[in-house]
RNA sequence: GCCUCAAUAGCUCAGUUGGUUAGAGCACAUGACUGUUAAUCAUGGGGUCCUAGGUUCAAGUCCUAGUUGAGGCGCCA
């Protein structure tokens, strides 16, 4: 019977005896002269099978041996119990027959290899514990967002990839057009595809706003691109980004909401990734599972960013930047507060002249009605804000930072046609998965990393 | 975009104040071994010392420029 390999780890005892088919790769062979074992995975599980096989039952017993790590194949045999040893079971082949063989170069060896070379292998690289336990923690989390709004009667908005407002300010973003650059010096946009200028989008935000003020509670998932010149760990080109909007909320609302849907995507890893969990606690950030059930029991800290920056003041801590009211966080200031919380802290009410122009215009006329939640390791997990839902005060805010609003004439339709209190925030999946699985560089969750410099694969 | 560091075998690294034929472990090949767990042991093959200039009797080693990578900062998610 043909059968994958994380059906046997969940109930080996009633496969006992079994004749069973695997097919899957080799991870590692050792062979011995009568007999040998197999560590085989079949992408199914975190965990490999080993299989064992005898001279005396495989005519091909010398070329098994031979088999080399990356090599797939078909194994049949029985089920073995093992209650002594390591691993819960194991099969005894009958057969073992190569499907695809890997040659004597295969760079990917029993033994640690650096990031920095698995990335340069970024095709081979998920057949690795680490890889294989990261993409397996991606696929799960990802469902487990949409699960968390599909299941509060969400609607999953697909904002548009292409956008030609330039309004977002959200960074500098790629072009995108079918304009002959190469033949032709003058630029026309008038004549490019769409008739002016177009851009891959940097969030989907402004249109979510619109759904939100028909359907009152949507989500967008989906790639997000940024032409920035950042060299970091925690930044990359091309990323995924899930951007909540709720309509008749405010920015309390819209901080329940990220602290539920973290709490709920740290819970359902618990439960469906228990093996990859125990791997990342042991080899990547000891005392993560620990870190991570802290956090789901406590409440995330809430501060003002007046009073954070009293905090950093207070500290006596030498920054190199020197906290400033009215100024922005650094990132070493950024660090320092989540240690002083200890977890998850949102600060908000921030000073409006570095915030977007659509966040809300708080009473004091001085500070907008937004949230960062801050974590350790990756940093600025969400960035959100309740919106600005009068005309008049948006108007006078774009006025003030002299932005071109000729684009947003529908955006400013939404005020004008039954426009309400609305919220919403943007969470990067990457730094997500970064967060819960300790891994500290952003091209080690992304399957095929888009940064400066490289777009290879 | 700015600053710092690095590049030697397929991988991870060592290589002395510049000095004779550039080493080790893993991987690979061949063999040994009756239960291995990144098995162990023996033997063997494997090098454009990132690229281009320069200094020197002599450069993997020193200097200059470039390329690529990493870390930090800024921008953000």
């Amino acid at each position: 019977m043909d059968i994958r390999i994380k059906e046997l780890y969940s109930k080996a005892n009633s496969h006992q005896g079994e004749a069973v088919k695997i097919k899957g790769w080799i991870r590692n062979n050792r062979d011995q002269k009568e007999f040998g074992f197999i560590d085989l995975n079949d992408g199914s599980c975190f965990e490999t099978l080993q299989i064992v096989y005898e001279s005396k039952v495989l005519e091909n017993y010398k070329e098994v041996s031979k088999l080399r790590v990356g090599a797939s194949i078909e194994v049949t045999g029985k089920v073995v119990l093992t209650p002594e040893s390591p691993q819960p079971f194991e099969v005894k082949a009958t057969a073992v027959e190569m499907i695809g063989d890997s040659l004597e170069d295969y760079p990917i060896q029993p033994k640690r290899h650096t990031r920095e070379f698995l990335r340069e292998n970024a095709h081979l690289r998920v057949r690795t514990n680490l890889f294989h336990a990261v993409f397996r923690v991606r696929s799960v989390v990802s469902h487990a967002i949409h699960k968390f709004f599909q299941d509060r009667n969400f609607i999953y908005l697909h904002a548009p990839i292409i956008t030609s407002s330039d309004a977002e300010g959200a960074g500098e973003m790629f072009q995108v057009t079918t304009l002959d650059f190469e033949n032709h010096k003058e630029v026309d946009y008038s004549k490019d595809f769409f008739g002016k200028k177009a851009n891959l989008s940097v969030s989907g935000q402004l249109q979510a706003e619109a759904y939100a003020l028909a359907f009152r509670d949507v989500y967008t998932f989906g790639p997000t691109f940024r032409a920035e010149n950042s060299n970091t760990k925690l930044h990359a080109s091309e990323f995924w980004m899930i951007e909540p909007e709720i309509a008749f909320a405010d920015l309390k609302d819209d901080m329940k909401l990220a602290e539920d849907m973290v709490k709920y995507i740290i819970k359902d890893l618990f439960v469906r990734c228990p093996s990859e969990m125990e791997f990342f606690d042991k080899f990547v950030e000891k005392g993560l599972i620990q870190k991570l059930e802290k956090v789901i029991k406590s409440d995330f800290k809430v501060a003002t960013h007046k009073e954070a920056i009293d905090i950093l003041l207070k500290s006596k801590v030498n920054f190199e930047n020197k906290p400033e009211h009215g100024e922005d966080l650094a990132t070493e200031h950024e660090k320092y507060l989540t240690n002083h919380f200890d977890g998850p802290v949102f600060i908000i009410d921030w000073p409006k002249d570095i915030k977007a122009f659509y966040m809300r215009l708080n009473d004091d006329n001085e500070t907008v009605a937004a949230m960062d939640l801050l974590v350790p390791k990756a940093g600025e997990l969400i960035g959100g804000s309740q919106r600005e839902e009068r005309l008049d005060i948006l108007e006078k805010r774009i006025k003030e930072i002299n932005m071109d609003d000729k684009d947003l004439w529908w955006y400013k339709d939404l005020r004008k046609y039954g426009g309400c209190k609305h919220a919403g925030f943007g969470i990067g999946l990457e730094r997500m998965i970064m967060y819960v699985t300790g891994i500290d560089n952003i091209r080690d969750v992304l399957p095929f990393p888009r940064t400066p410099k490289n777009c290879e694969f």
